[in-house]
DNA sequence: GAGAATAGTATACCTTAGTATCTTAAAATG
DNA sequence: CATTTTAAGATACTAAGGTATACTATTCTC
């Protein structure tokens, strides 16, 4: 039992901790992905015991989207203002589509899966305690139309706005890869109908 | 050690056994619901030894699959023929939701998302060896609107074919319940677009 | 600064998905 | 009918998610 160095003569609490956590969280994300990922070995590597993990997030899903929020590329995506609606939806999920081919979507499929089940398709994108980056940027991009007259925003409903987060986590849980042959696909014959519907 | 009775003179096989598997799974479905069950008490209440369930199913949520495919509500929706594609959309996903509530969607969400680790989305409705019975219906309904002249089928894609599926799978995981009100908008907002876009 | 409240640490535990192993009944083959 | 092959039975095991508990270092509060 002896113990040859003071090994913890400080305890980290609070916010330390936490970044400990989440910085060995997205170590392990990037180095064998969600499926190999542990709660333990999360714990062993940032040196903290287990129930501080399950102290700040409920489950191991949760604690990976953390992770990734904190660490991972920044969805600081450019709204595309290209004179088209359907050139800026190509454009602006061609750039989502980048941020996924960095982990792959295998690598993903489970983490999706998973938050699915606590949180609805639409939500994936939003951070705690913030707005949904993906909506927001489709909303930027729909009232570019707008001015254009491409489409009459007012006519949108929610499920609308939301659908094309609905299509793309539906891609990425259904194919292996999201090609741009798939998004453009998606535009042309699913989004540019409904958001232009004369209704 | 004294077994007072023969307990298992007989040794059941393939078929019967299966299906003995198969009821047991049924039963505790209806019972706890997908959540609670386990494949320990699935093979207790079959009488049958653990590795007799994983050799014939490769997880848990293909287990309860199979014993909702084979004991579950037949999916044999009537194919309505009202003479508008609207109402014939709105009328199929009526008959659907009336399947999904006699579990509560929120006993088959975890179900759900399970399956989605592995397949996808639009074959959740599909038993082996098996046509998409879905996907069968939603064509002929649009067969049916072709002849009326609301729609060309040969321009509308797989994808396409797919969205409705995909639709409502989404609203079974995101919503606690699907209403009438929500198929409406769905048909309204999305699919009738979507199905008669002249492109 | 004394004492209470908070939140780490360490560790054991429970549950369940899924696997491995060894024995044995039943079926198939000849 | 003897032998081989297949698959069921029994049971033990592994791994991981998640929980509970006892103890103790920090921080807060008065």
């Amino acid at each position: 039992m002896s113990k040859t160095e003071a090994n913890h003569q400080k305890r980290r609490r609070g916010a330390d901790l936490e970044n400990a956590v989440l910085s060995a969280a997205w170590e392990l994300l990037q180095e064998i992905g969600y499926h190999d990922f542990t709660m333990a070995e999360v714990a062993k590597r940032a040196n903290a015991a287990k129930p501080v993990l399950y102290r700040r997030w409920p489950e191991k899903s949760s604690l990976a989207a953390s992770a990734i929020l904190k660490f991972g590329p920044k969805l600081d995506v450019k709204i595309p203002d290209t004179g088209s609606l359907r050139e800026d939806l190509v454009d602006f999920f061609s750039q989502l589509i980048k941020i996924f081919d960095m982990f792959g979507t295998e690598k993903l499929k489970g983490l999706v899966t998973d938050r699915l089940k606590s949180i609805p398709m639409e939500k994936l994108f939003t951070a705690p305690n913030s707005k949904n980056e993906l909506q927001t940027a489709v909303e930027q991009i729909l009232k570019q139309a707008e001015k254009r007259n491409e489409l009459q925003l007012s006519k949108l409903s929610p499920r609308v706005l939301h659908l094309p987060s609905v299509l793309f986590i539906n891609e990425v849980v259904s194919q292996e890869v999201v090609t741009k042959e798939v998004i453009v696909a998606i535009v042309d014959e699913i989004l540019m109908p409904v958001f232009t519907a004369k209704k």
